[in-house]
DNA sequence: TCTGATGGTTCATTATTATCACCACTGTTT
DNA sequence: AAACAGTGGTGATAATAATGAACCATCAGA
């Protein structure tokens, strides 16, 4: 349904920076024809997943949104387990949590509980990040089909620090030792001074849906913090999974 | 983009009191062919705005649509805004209180704040009112484009009550008076023993998006209560259009 | 084992969607 | 003010994508 993938991506087009966007500027992002990208647009607008300003005519993610996602969350709650999860997780560990699901070819952050830290690592839920710059990215990579890894390894990687994996034999075995592990420590792949160590969370499926991960200024990263907040996460991830009735990969069995 | 349309309808499927569907009884509901549907719910679980149980094959409203909503709340809110209002709303007034949207052709409750009384009017947010049944949508439709109203009009009504307007002539004039008005008074035109008063809430665009409603026990509906209500209301609604940047409509220039 | 449900799949037919060239408008530069 | 480079938006035809009837496979109950 190649339409509705079309449709979908435009749903994507926006970020907490660019929370709204111009025809032709969201027509570039995702080479679409602009008669295309209008038509789609119309459509999604239709349905108030979409609203234009009436004002400068452009595009944002409309109010229709809020009753889709309320019904989500009322069968099955996520969001609110999360943060309960992620605020004890911050507390034990003094820096920031999040829950991270896997959208698409991303990672949608859920929710976040910040350090107390002035110096902090900072996030929003709402942000989307890439899935091999990232621990939460990593460690569903790891855990998901031998397909969908394929195809992300295909794609071209951007380069986002010098420490960024982007050679396919180096994610290849990044994503074997996650996977065996069952969490996985990034060292600076998104940005320079931020480490992270993230950990699969799964729903009925064999194949993690999301991560739970603490991030941390690579200065306070000492190895006896990484101990601990390794433990942590695994462990609140393991939580994480049960509490949305999951059922874990035992790392036994090489799938 | 009648593909976009179908996979929308698809997402519309779900309530509060179905939050699951098998693939056929979709299909049933929508009328599309059981093909089709699948095709439509793959694609939307590649994006995770649906999700499939792995135990019992029924399909769900996604994960996905938590970041999304997120994202737009961040940029534009409407539930936090919505939630505040009411809450005074429902302070003034003793009932309950609720704002609704106007999304493709329903009601779509956002935020409700509970009367303090046992015997109160409950509804919960994320649910859908029919457009010619309640006070919000009628209000709504009062301050709709003229094409919007004439299809809407031209749709078969369900007769929820002995009340319930469905008579062309009628829901004609009513929406006349209440365009005038500026509000609406539901005498259990949807459910029997309920009375509801609505105003619209307006964005950047001269037509509603949605109202700001108080509903009651009609046992509790006295003429001074009505009077109260409807004074409260109309305030709460200017109040919530002002809020999101939205222009009101003077109702002096009959458009 | 038969029946009637379910979910899921296939492929020829058909209808929908993409594209390009165009219009109207706005603000800027020459 | 004229030409220009941006917008957002539109419509007709060419090219593609979606449809649906018939088809399995599986399960539960009779």
């Amino acid at each position: 349904m190649k339409t509705v993938d079309r449709a979908m991506q435009l749903l994507k087009s926006f970020s907490k920076e660019q929370p709204e966007l111009g025809l032709t500027a969201i027509a570039k992002r995702n080479h679409f024809d602009k008669a295309t990208t209008r038509r789609l647009l119309q459509s999604l607008m239709k349905h108030a997943l979409i609203e234009q300003d009436p004002l400068n005519r452009n595009y944002r993610l409309g109010p229709g949104l809020l009753p889709l996602a309320q019904l989500r969350e009322d069968s099955r709650p996520m969001k609110s387990i999360a943060k309960t999860i992620l605020a004890s997780l911050a507390d034990t560990t003094g820096e920031t949590a999040h829950f991270g699901l896997l959208t698409g070819e991303q990672i949608a952050n859920i929710s976040v509980v910040e350090s107390e830290h002035a110096n902090r690592v900072t996030m929003s839920a709402g942000e989307h990040f890439p899935l091999h710059a990232t621990s939460s990215g990593l460690i569903v990579l790891a855990h998901s089909t031998d397909e969908f890894v394929e195809h992300i390894l295909d794609k071209p990687k951007t380069l986002f620090t010098q420490n960024t994996p982007t050679i396919r034999q180096e994610l290849a075995t990044l994503l074997q030792t996650a996977h065996n592990d069952g969490f996985i420590i990034n060292k600076g792949y998104y940005e320079a001074d931020v480490c992270s160590i993230a950990a699969p969370v799964f729903d009925q499926s064999k194949f993690a849906v999301g991560a739970i991960s603490v991030a941390t200024p690579s200065t306070r990263f000492t190895p006896s913090v990484r101990k601990l907040i390794t433990k942590a996460v695994i462990t609140a991830a393991a939580e994480m999974t049960t509490a949305i009735g999951g059922q874990s990969n035992t790392y036994k069995d090489a799938s």
